[in-house]
DNA sequence: GCCCGTCGTTGCGCCAGCGCAAAGAGACAG
DNA sequence: CTGTCTCTTTGCGCTGGCGCAACGACGGGC
């Protein structure tokens, strides 16, 4: 961890100041905000924060992601969701709680902006723009939450999957040739935890859907290759027909 | 609906002086956020609001409840949860989104306090101690949620039913003799909408538990009658025996 | 190039929970 | 008191999805 240098804060402000939490202020509070960072570069394998634990800082993604899990009683993990650059983690904790609700994991190499609980809250009183993009930001994160507990509970598993996957290529889709590949390393155990089933059904689901021509995907890699159809699943649609995905 | 009188200003301040938002906030302040408020008293049957509708009123419950439910796509009901005097409705609405996120029934004879969306901003902007409440607030609501999305995710019906009938208990609990009465009109049907089940599922539940002198219960009503069965239940321990709730 | 660890697939058996239908039980109006 | 409406119970059959086991496939390290 490092206190950040001047070299780096003019990507730092661009960074923060096109966040959620952030966009609109001043460019002065913002150089403010910097200045009490800490950075950290995140070791793979290793929790930034863990559930449970007393609340101490709250964290902004530079580069990387963090995924974010619930551990259940027996041990089953949950994906509650991934964090990407500009994206926070832990506003729950410092905003509201004294411990963290969830554990972060970082992928290689990510990058983190972190303050202090005291920090965070000494700048959210100091600027009220900042308190009502937080509350902007955490009430987003409310509905969100909100809609999947709904998912959840009406829809069956498969529905589910798609609806996954396709938040996963809004967040992390890269046009490759023949579909859109989410971009990062996916495990269906990963699919499952996010969805509430097991990664045997994942398996299966993906299978049928490879072999409709839906999607493709191999060892923690999954391109969509027909998005309307995974459209269609989510919203218990007449499944579609493979032109219908043509651009 | 009508303007508040001064004769009801005195409970009304009490009531917001105590509620989560409004708690901490100067008496003047207050005052102004009760003179701008106007009453409703709702009928029973009518949403106060609507999923999907443009957010236009915050809401506050004086007397009586709401209960906030979701539609699937299919037609089914999921119940976020009820809101009760002093309580907050459509705070998301009207702090992020352009529409309500979900429906809100009221009990009969439900009275509440309404803000429109711009007096509601006005106000958040003018006192940032309010912005500070409402952040508090909405986070731990997405808490809550996450906790529940966990559940829903991880755990089989019976654990989940067990806990949301600890959660009713807390919220409207009334001691009874030989347990504690869930003191609200509560149907199966509901208790399956907060837990993601169906009817006959939570009946078959209920009568199981009901012949192990857990709960009692009958037409839209139950009465918890040993909390720590319903805890061992929830938290997936050994059962207790009927000896283990005395006080 | 080989080995080993991790990830993915698939067949099989099973069961928790669903869906329906039919009947019972309160509550409320008239 | 009676009829009606809504809520509840319970039996029965079914199936979506789970859990395990065994195997296969990929990839990184040495």
């Amino acid at each position: 961890m490092a206190a950040v240098g001047p070299s780096a804060d003019v990507q730092l402000l661009d960074l923060l100041g096109a966040s959620q939490l952030f966009h609109g202020v001043e460019r002065e509070v913002l150089a403010e905000v910097v200045a009490r960072a800490r950075e950290q570069r995140a070791e793979a394998d290793r929790a930034v924060f863990t559930e449970g634990e007393p609340a101490a800082w709250f964290c902004v993604v530079v580069t990387g992601r963090l995924k974010l899990t619930q551990l259940g009683l027996d041990g089953t993990e949950v994906i509650l969701r991934f964090v990407g650059p500009g994206e926070a983690a832990a506003a729950l904790a410092v905003f509201e709680g004294a411990v963290y609700p969830a554990t972060a994991w970082a992928e290689r190499g990510t990058r983190t902006l972190l303050w202090s609980r005291e920090t965070m809250q000494a700048l959210l009183r100091a600027h009220p723009a900042l308190a009502l993009n937080a509350l902007e930001l955490v009430s987003g994160r409310l509905r969100e939450v909100q809609e999947r507990f709904r998912e959840l509970a009406t829809e069956r598993v498969a529905q589910r999957i798609a609806r996954a996957l396709l938040r996963l290529v809004r967040q992390a889709g890269r046009k490759v040739e023949g579909g859109v590949l989410i971009d990062m390393p996916l495990s269906r155990q990963d699919l499952a935890a996010m969805t509430g089933t097991t990664l045997f059904t994942v398996s299966r689901v993906l299978s049928e859907w490879e072999s409709q021509g839906i999607v493709e995907s191999a060892r923690e890699r999954v391109v969509v290759k027909r998005p309307h159809g995974l459209v269609a699943l989510a919203e218990d649609l007449p499944p579609s027909q493979p032109g219908d995905d043509r651009q």
